[in-house]
DNA sequence: AGCACGCCGACT
DNA sequence: GTCGGCGTGCTC
């Protein structure tokens, strides 16, 4: 073995979380650089790393020498190896499960224990003279080798390590390490270019001629793929061309493109004043160090606009741009607007890419031949160098924050990464969250204004309906009031579009039992099903578990069921219903599940072919539908009465940012807010699209409950399939907060321990859940309470039976 | 995560 | 007495 030439700090890609230090031999060391991944030893197995850094020899252990080096180059600069360690460290996430997590997907290998049958096996299977339990592994063996995990796995009850060692000893079985992963490369495609176009005149010369001739038109060669499309039946025909040396023929790295169909280009318009003087107070700050901007802007005054100028200008100060925009069912507008205004100089990032485009667009990013990431969430990770600015869209979007595995808020992220590289954040909305806006009160965010809307077009004015008004009537008009119908009316007969919001999905939401009053509820979940009358099915939220629609009362077997609770699907049938002639579509999450069905609604809205259109958050999100000249809030309560400390910002958020789809061509806008509680200050603020008032009000009730932006807040999220033991175990974690609690100064007058309670949701996709709520005023306290609580002594985080979560800065909290 | 080790109860 | 089930701890 050769020596070890240098040690380095390995992040391991396991769940453990420490990093390790690994000797590198001699003749590996040149390429032994940061961001590289390496095959190295990991107690018994082999397993992949990253290199983070140099490190010292270690005292008193013995180091590993790493076994290969994985990689040509870095996957990611070693800026990002801060930044990865940061996060580790907040979100209590393994170090190398961050990295594996920001990296595309499906490039690591591991290496897992193989069994496979001996001789000696064979003969004694043979002879019938063995244990049952060795009988059937040596079965399952016999007729080729299988991973000692799947093994485990088939025979949890019979099998274990210690059986398995008993019978290698024996003989009768061998084990093999073989390394596993899949592996995803660049894509190739074969080009083929002219050499000589004086092709012989013989009876294939008008089809050769074909291909020639479509070769001519590109220079640089054309790809076989393009070739076969343009000339039918060519391939026959090409192999000729190449073998007597008509044509020349090489492989060349493709990038699969993501983009799809080109977007027009677009002609930058004139900035208003407003907008002119928010970009140069950004651009003469841009290089001078790290500043987060919090842009306020009300909806339709022009963000995006603001985005794409600083992008520019950071691309010609030789800086790269980072933009962030909410997840949303398909490609958001502000990317499609980048696109128009850049081409093809951007990357974008998005959760719909397949592997390989994914791979592509990180590996364009990586090699610099774009300046531009466009993408969702996850892009905050996108391996940019000399990151000039970060932008955040909508900076308030819940989709924001990864509600599994690994929970960051790449928003905050991205104000960690911007100060690490001496960046700038931009974080922009119409309704910025509590705690940016707080943060700009307390000057760690300079706030920069745009207070109206382009072409000087006037906000919508905001009627409000008291539903109240309307509960006892009968049938559909509970909640399609008479006004909305009139207003909805004036607009089909002057040809205008209408948008009308209901941010609940399926017909109807609460189904109960008409003679027992039993809720229909799903078996799984401690929820009530939906009826979905396209699918003529109950269907349950949560789990996805579905019911026939003639399903009969589970109580009491009754076959009359009442349904109450309104969704999409009922808005649409009443509308059909008032207006026959009207061309109705719907937008929510089932009829756009479908790849590029969203953007045929879309679509026919612009081509004026939707008369109404009905739908869900989906609708309110940065979408800007210049004909629609009515906003129709069907029931603006339904996120008002969560159980959750943020049900009137989502409220007030969600609602001013429907409200402003309206008005945005160049007829004045009008909405029609239906509610049960119009004096409810989010509704109120909401009417008047006066952000700074809800914000005064909101910001009272926080601080006078103490919670964020005041307080720090870490959820532990503990869920198991058995009731019992979900219970008992969230007992004991409550327990144990409580003894850590005690043991120091600092926790006692600091941390808040609420719980365990039984979550709002106590059952969801079979599943008991229990929440334990942390609150404290000092984040290093309450991270020094969590990092007690989850690494020291004997701690109850793990359990065979329940799991526990740590859902730092937790936003979905039911 | 996956593997080894070591401690228990229930059987040849 | 062993075998096999399960919890616990470790991986440079």
């Amino acid at each position: 073995m050769p020596e070890a030439g240098a040690y380095k700090d390995i992040a391991v890609a396991l769940p453990v979380y420490n990093t390790y230090t690994y000797g590198i031999p001699e003749t590996l060391l040149p390429f032994a650089e940061e961001g590289r991944r390496v095959l190295i030893p990991f107690g018994q197995r082999k397993v992949t790393g990253y290199i983070l850094g140099s490190a010292e020899k270690m005292e008193g252990i013995k180091t590993k020498l790493i076994i290969d080096i994985l990689d040509d180059k870095s996957l990611f600069p070693k800026s990002m190896i801060p930044f990865f360690k940061w996060i580790a460290e907040y979100y209590k996430y393994p170090i190398g499960e961050v990295i594996k997590k920001a990296l595309p997907g499906g490039i690591n290998l591991y290496d897992y224990a193989e069994i496979s049958i001996t001789r000696s096996g064979k003969k004694q299977l043979d002879k019938n003279a063995l244990p049952p339990a060795e009988k059937k592994i040596l079965k399952l063996v016999e007729s080729g080798a299988v991973l000692q995990k799947t093994l485990q796995r088939k025979f949890q009850k019979e099998t274990n390590s210690a059986l398995i060692h008993r019978m290698v000893e024996r003989g009768v079985i061998q084990k093999r390490l073989r390394l596993k992963g899949k592996s995803i490369g660049q894509r190739e495609e074969k080009f083929l270019s002219i050499v000589n176009s004086d092709i012989p005149k013989d009876r294939f010369y008008e089809k050769r001629k074909m291909i020639i001739d479509l070769a001519k038109n590109y220079p640089n060669g054309i790809s076989f793929k393009e070739l076969k499309a343009k000339a039918e039946g060519a391939e026959g025909y090409t192999e000729y061309l190449i073998k007597n040396g008509f044509l020349s023929e090489d492989l060349r790295k493709v990038y699969r493109d993501p983009l799809g169909e080109p977007v027009p280009p677009d002609t930058p318009p004139q900035l208003t004043r407003e907008q002119e003087k928010t970009v140069s107070t950004i651009l003469r700050s841009m290089g001078k160090g790290f500043t987060t901007y919090l842009l306020s802007g009300v909806t339709g005054s022009g963000k995006t606009e603001v985005y794409m100028r600083i992008a520019e200008s950071a691309v010609k100060k030789g800086y790269s741009a980072l933009i962030l925009v909410p997840e949303i069912a398909l490609i958001s507008q502000t990317e499609r607007r980048f696109r128009a205004r850049f081409g093809e100089c951007i990357a974008v990032l998005h959760s719909r890419l397949s592997a390989g485009e994914r791979y592509d667009q990180w590996l364009r990013i990586l090699e610099k031949k774009v300046k531009i990431v466009i993408g969702a969430r996850s892009a905050v990770f996108a391996p940019v160098t000399d990151i000039g600015v970060i932008i955040v869209d909508e900076e308030h979007d819940g989709s924001y924050k990864q509600e599994s595995s690994l929970r960051y808020h790449a928003r905050d992220i991205a104000i960690v990464r911007a100060k690490q590289q001496n960046a700038i954040a931009l974080l922009g909305s119409a309704t910025p969250s509590i705690q940016s806006a707080y943060n700009s009160d307390l000057k760690k965010f300079d706030r920069l204004y745009l207070t109206k809307r382009v072409n000087d077009r006037p906000l919508p004015e905001v009627t409000v309906i008291d539903l109240c008004r309307y509960r006892d009537e009968r049938g559909l008009r509970k909640f399609v009031t008479p006004e909305l119908i009139k207003e909805v009316k004036k607009n089909l007969d002057r040809g205008e579009q209408v948008l009308l919001f209901l941010n609940r999905r399926g017909f109807a939401n609460f189904p109960v039992c008409a003679s027992c009053g039993e809720p229909m509820l799903c078996k799984n979940c401690d929820i009530s099903l939906t009826l979905h009358k396209g699918i003529n099915a109950y269907k349950c939220h949560f789990c996805g578990y579905t019911r026939a629609s003639v399903s009969a009362c589970g109580k009491c077997g009754s076959p009359a069921i009442k349904l109450l609770g309104i969704g999409t699907e009922k808005v649409a049938a009443a509308m059909e219903n008032f207006f026959p002639d009207a061309r109705i579509a719907r937008m929510d999450r089932d009829t756009t599940a479908k790849k590029g069905s969203m953007v045929n609604i879309l679509k026919d809205l612009r081509k004026n072919k939707i008369d109404i259109l009905i739908g869900t958050q989906m609708v309110a999100k940065g979408h800007d539908f210049p004909n629609i000249t009515l906003v129709g809030i069907i029931c603006a309560d339904l996120s008002l009465n969560f159980p959750d400390f943020r049900a009137s910002e989502l409220t007030f958020q969600i609602l001013a940012q429907v409200a402003g789809r309206a008005g945005r061509g160049n007829i004045k806008g009008r909405v029609i807010l239906q509610t049960y509680n119009p004096d409810h200050f989010s509704i109120a603020a909401a009417q008047m699209q006066d952000y700074e008032r809800f914000y005064s009000q909101e910001i009272i009730f926080r601080k006078a409950l103490n919670y964020p932006p005041f307080s720090r807040i870490v959820q532990l999220k503990i869920s198991g399939r058995d009731k019992k033991k979900t219970k008992t175990h969230a007992i004991l974690a409550g327990e144990r907060c409580k003894t850590i609690c005690q043991q120091e100064r600092r926790f006692q007058k600091d941390i808040e321990i609420l719980g365990p309670v039984e979550a709002p949701f106590s059952k969801i996709a079979g599943y008991y859940r229990w929440h334990i709520l942390l609150k404290g005023t000092n984040t290093g306290t309450l991270h020094s309470f969590v990092n007690r609580l989850m690494f020291e002594d004997h701690n109850v985080i793990q359990n065979r039976n329940v799991r526990v979560v740590v859902d730092v800065d937790p936003i979905f909290m039911l």
